[in-house]
DNA sequence: GTAATATATATGCAAATGCATCTAAGTGTC
DNA sequence: GACACTTAGATGCATTTGCATATATATTAC
């Protein structure tokens, strides 16, 4: 075992958090220069999105996307104030609302996504290959359990 | 080539910000209730105790840390009013400031490394081999080539 | 049913961040 | 050397985040 391999595990930590902001920079610069909401706006609307028209409660969100809940209350009071979002209150729990995209919301997250996806294919598609980015999408699963 | 193939890129991507955000909560938490300061802090002191004594241009920190100017100017503010660096004008270049550690500082930095450490090691040692951290650190570094 | 506890979300206030711009000193051109 | 241009770093102001706590409803224990 050589001295580089002891530090091997801090040396992941390290590429990890320098590699995750170097692509979200270049992510949130695309976006940017669209003149486009920033990037956390694209993951509410998307999971909104999939919803079908059915409704998502605040609370599945914040443990999907990883946000605090009140970073999650306050980007909800951003977006439904951009008319992106509806809040209604939910009937089968009236201390909950549930969360619609709106027409507008959706036409903005198909504008997004575009320059999101040429953003993420710009570095990852030319920089890996499938089994690699699969290999990768391995470990990085491992280290959430 | 399955759907799932389409959008391996997008899931390699998502599975970075979502694994990045997991491991930087899990160390955040650790020095918050060691009652330390935040990771950010940490990164400064270790670059500027790596110089030796021989001090740091602010310039520098910015392209390693990635950091943005603005962002790295009142991070300096804020360490150095901790009493943890100084700031002293360059002789070479009298726009610029040499960073230092000061010797409570190199403490701290003593004190936060093995609960950064730890938090580190039990996230990535318990969860991957030394071989799969090697590679994953690979395919990180092309991602910013 | 009532009281105690837990859950979902919101919010006041302080701290951090982002943007644009400023100052000061370096460098290059003539 | 005077002038334009570049680079290093700081800062005013608006926005966002973090912390602690508040409000309202749901659930559990008795």
């Amino acid at each position: 075992m050589t001295d580089l391999d002891d530090d091997v595990y801090e040396t992941a930590w390290i590429s990890l958090a320098r590699g995750h902001q170097a692509v979200l920079d270049k992510i949130e610069n695309a976006l940017k220069s669209a003149e486009l909401p920033p990037l956390g706006w694209y993951d509410v609307l998307l999971e909104l999105s999939r919803s079908e028209g059915e409704g998502v409660r605040a609370f599945e969100l914040e443990s999907r996307l990883l946000l605090p809940q009140y970073g999650l209350s306050r980007l909800l009071d951003r977006i439904e104030k951009a008319g992106f979002l509806e809040r209604q209150v939910c009937k089968s729990d009236r201390r909950g609302k549930l969360l619609y995209i709106t027409r507008s919301g959706e036409e903005i997250r198909q504008k997004m996504w575009p320059v999101y996806q040429k953003a993420i294919m710009d570095i990852f598609e030319k920089k890996l290959s499938r089994t690699e980015a699969v290999k990768f999408i391995q470990t990085l699963s491992k280290l959430r359990v």
